[in-house]
Order: structure tokens, then sequence, then C-alpha cells
DNA sequence: ACCGTCATGTAATCGGTTACATGATTCT
DNA sequence: AGAATCATGTAACCGATTACATGACGGT
């Protein structure tokens, strides 16, 4: 219960998870992440065995063994979680990404712009497209927040789409 | 000179700053990392210590202390540290940028749209004046590569620009 | 039976971040 | 002269990634 950790953004990713299903073992949390804020910001699914403890340790979570079987450990957010989830969705943020793109970062030392943008474009094609197939198939009700920032997702491969395409045509 | 030690993006970026200029200190790489590249993948000041050191070992760069005064290192690369970078900025990469936007992970997670959305569109309205003022400062002449990757910048805060709007009057 | 892939987890490493420090300049 | 900021560096910690492992299950 010792508190005080840092709380990072996988901190978040997995209070956040937790309280919208109640409890999961780590595996579960693995699946939720995959099915949706994963390609927001993906985690490593080890960090979904430890990040928890973590958070257990602090009075995040609570932790116990299913009995039989496999013995595994089921994660469920404390009333302590809940509020500090709450803090962190209710303060804004100012702060801004960074594009932290590999290909850019060649593009930037010199890599060959054309080489560059023909493998990036194939990428983002294929990453516009499966968000779009995602979105086709999304009934459109439940929470808003997946739906919104999915149509960011959507939003930003389509610049990374335009963007490849000048560079390509202009070299 | 203990070779194989894994190159990460900041690697490239101490390698190629120091193909462009010769060599350098720590510093004077955080001056010219803060100068361009920064903002398209930021660096620690203190990881500009570590990891020419590491680099060092491995036989990317060499390195000796300067005779007088404050006795800094001075770092510039090897034969193997620009065939390293080389062979890194040839390779086109299929990589794709995760959005990992704190205010995208807040709205997801059920973070208020409108309140987000204020804050984001300032932070981005400034960035996005920042480089167009940049731009229009550039000569134009130099390396290819700087100019582009200004261009993906702004062409990307444009776009958060207008996602942020949407979303903000949607709400 | 065998092979591959999914399910599930632990251990070790290490890059990157944060915290700490101190001398030199510049501004008020 | 004192405050603030720039210049310059070291040390410690720790979150995140990589590597390693093993059992179950579906298909051929």
């Amino acid at each position: 219960m010792q508190d005080s950790i840092r709380l990072t953004p996988a901190s978040y990713i997995v209070l956040g998870l937790l309280a919208q299903v109640g409890e999961a073992t780590p595996y579960e949390l693995k699946r939720l992440v995959a099915a949706g804020v994963g390609n927001l910001w993906s985690v490593q699914h080890a960090q979904l065995y430890s990040e928890p403890e973590r958070l257990a340790r602090a009075g995040y979570l609570t932790e116990h063994r299913e009995p039989g079987g496999r013995r595994r450990k089921r994660y469920a957010i404390t009333a302590g979680g809940r509020s500090a989830l709450e803090a962190w969705l209710a303060a804004p943020t100012h702060e801004l990404t960074e594009l932290r793109d590999p290909g850019l970062l060649k593009l930037y030392f010199g890599g060959d712009p054309v080489a560059l943008a023909t493998a990036q474009l194939e990428a983002h094609e294929r990453k516009l497209h499966d968000y779009r197939r995602t979105r086709a198939t999304d009934p459109g009700d439940g929470p808003r927040g997946p739906w919104l920032t999915l149509d960011a997702g959507i939003g930003h491969e389509r610049e990374w789409v335009r963007y490849w395409r000048r560079v390509r045509d202009a070299g």
C-alpha cells in the first residue's frame, strides 16, 4: 500500500481499462489493449504483468489469485485508483505529441526521399484502410472517446499519405 | 572498442549530427539538437553525455578531452560510425509512428472533449506559428532533409488544429 | 504424431529520465 | 551585490523492452 509511485501513460491505460471492465487478468488486459487503445499507444505485453503489480502495491488496484487451475492474478480498481484516474482525466493537457517518426528521422539526416516515401506510403495506406474498416463496422453507440480517437487516427493517416505523396512526387 | 551495442534513434541522432559538423562536445550536441531535430525527436541533455560514451566504447566515435580549461570531451565520428549511419539511412522503413498523444489518451478514456480541445488547440496553434516562422526565415538552401521534415511538422500541426476544432465544435 | 501459433508468464537488461551540483554570465 | 539564467556535468533510478520458457490447442 506504499503510496506515491509515478503514474505514467501505461498506468492510466491499465486504470482506464479496469475502470471500464471491472476486473481482469494481465492477459485479458492485453486483449483489451489490442482491441483499441493499442493503436493509440502501444504497451508491451510484459508490462501488463509488471504494471498492475506496481499499481497494486501502491493501492490503486487490488490483486487476488484465482483459486483453481492456472491460479492467475486478477486485478480490480480501488476507490483510490478510480480517483487518480478521474483527476487525470479532468486535467486537460497542453502537452504536444512529438512526431517521433523513424522515417522522418531518416529523411532529416539525408535518407533518400523517394525511397522513404514509397515505403512509408505503403504502410500508411494500409493502416488507413485498416482504420476505415474498423470505423465502418463500428455501431456508433458506446462511449464517445474511442470513436473520436479513431477519427484522429484516420485524419492523421490521411495527412501522412498526403505528405509522403508530396515528397515522392517532388523527388 | 567492444562492438555490438544496439543503435537506437538517439544513437543515430548523435551519429547524424557528428557526421554533419565533424566533431562536438555534448553541450554542442545539445545546441544542435535544439536547433533542429529536437522538435522531431527530443533527447534529454543527459543522454547527450552518456550516448556518445556508449558509441565511443563501441567504436563508432572517437573521444578526446580538451587539454586546457574545462577539459571537455570532444567526439568525432569514425569510419565505422559513418558506415553504420549510412546503412541506416539507406534502409527505408515501414515502421509507423504511433500517435502517442497524451490528450488523445485522455479523450479515449472519457476526458471532456471540449476542455481537451480548447487546451490542445491553443498549444497546437502556437506550435504551428512557430514552425511557420521558422520556415519563413529559412533561406531554403542547405540540405533538403530538415526542410522536408519542417514541412511535415507544419502539415501535422495543421491537421491537429483541424481535428481539435472539429472535436470542439461537435461538443 | 507433429507443427505452428496462441496463451501465459518470468527474468534480465538497459536506455532514458529525473534529480542533483556547481561555476560562469548577464541582468536589475 | 544578489538573482536569475546559461553552461556543463554526474549519478541513480526505474519503466519499458527484449529474451527466455512452457503448456494448450487446432490443424494436417
